[in-house]
DNA sequence: CAGGAAAAGTACGAAATCGTACAAAAATGC
DNA sequence: GCATTTTTGTACGATTTCGTACTTTTCCTG
């Protein structure tokens, strides 16, 4: 057994929770006070992954159960940031497509997130960023294919 | 200006999102169904960093309100895995220290937990999470800071 | 091409999260 | 030393999160 590496592996995922847990409070420090961070996961998700996208999906690429991401995209429908459509394809499921409003809000967040990552940049530089991003991608990537054996 | 670095900070906060949920959702499985990966990190944090921590101390650690921290602890007092003592330094405060009960719960959960690990071990070789780790700690360490001007 | 199994989404209710307001105690400043 | 401000914890209510159960549609197996 491989017992003693146990604390390696614990350590590194509690440095990843604080990490996680700091940039998600920069980031909500940019958004409405009404909107949480899984509202702008998923315009952000839209714009940048797959406008279009069904509620399952969403909810497996974040891994919250569908009736979490049911909520979430009412919240985001109701103030017109998404808008919900048939999908032609499958008469079970909808399709989430973002509206002009929906990319002026991403824009706006972004914007307003931009000074606080500046700071970070100074605090971090890039290259220490980008030295370690490779092997985090590979970390997440073998991670991510470990869930989908079960 | 830097802008030209934000993509290298968004996508590195987004892989750290990725694994952090990935981690939590692991534990959350190693755990009774009552009970949430907060109380569990409360008895961690209690047994490895602070017995006998205030709950005010507790909040700021995890970054919470302080409210949220009172919920989550009258939850495990109720469960009997910890216990609040009166601050005998100063009378607004109070102490939280583990029980017995809230030891054993610990390392049952650990021991639930391993199993798991142990499939992360194999998917991710402990020299790859070895050589990443210093950056990490370092990255998290700056990112702190950052936190501690505000 | 049935008939049952699986998948997508929703309704509903319970629990968690957290903002606001408050009470008690301590720290501060004059 | 006393008034003011700050700090700690709690009460309460609004919102979010999510498990269970259900309906509708599709897939699958024979």
């Amino acid at each position: 057994m491989s017992d003693h590496h146990l604390p390696l592996y614990f350590g590194f995922f509690t440095e990843i929770g604080i990490i996680s847990q700091l940039s998600r409070n920069m980031l909500e420090n940019s958004l409405p006070s009404d909107m949480t961070v899984h509202h702008f996961s998923v315009v952000n998700h839209l714009a940048r992954v797959s406008d279009g996208a069904t509620p399952i999906a969403l909810a497996r690429a974040f891994q919250v159960p569908k009736t979490s991401m049911s909520h979430t995209i009412a919240g985001l429908t109701q103030r017109g940031l998404v808008e919900m459509r048939p999908n032609p394809k499958d008469g079970r499921s909808k399709k989430l497509w973002l509206t002009e409003a929906g990319r002026g809000f991403l824009e706006q967040v972004i914007a307003r997130f931009t000074p606080d990552v500046q700071e970070t940049i100074e605090a971090v530089p890039p290259q220490m960023m980008a030295e370690i991003m490779p092997q985090l991608s590979e970390i997440r990537r073998r991670l991510d294919a470990l869930r989908d054996v079960d």
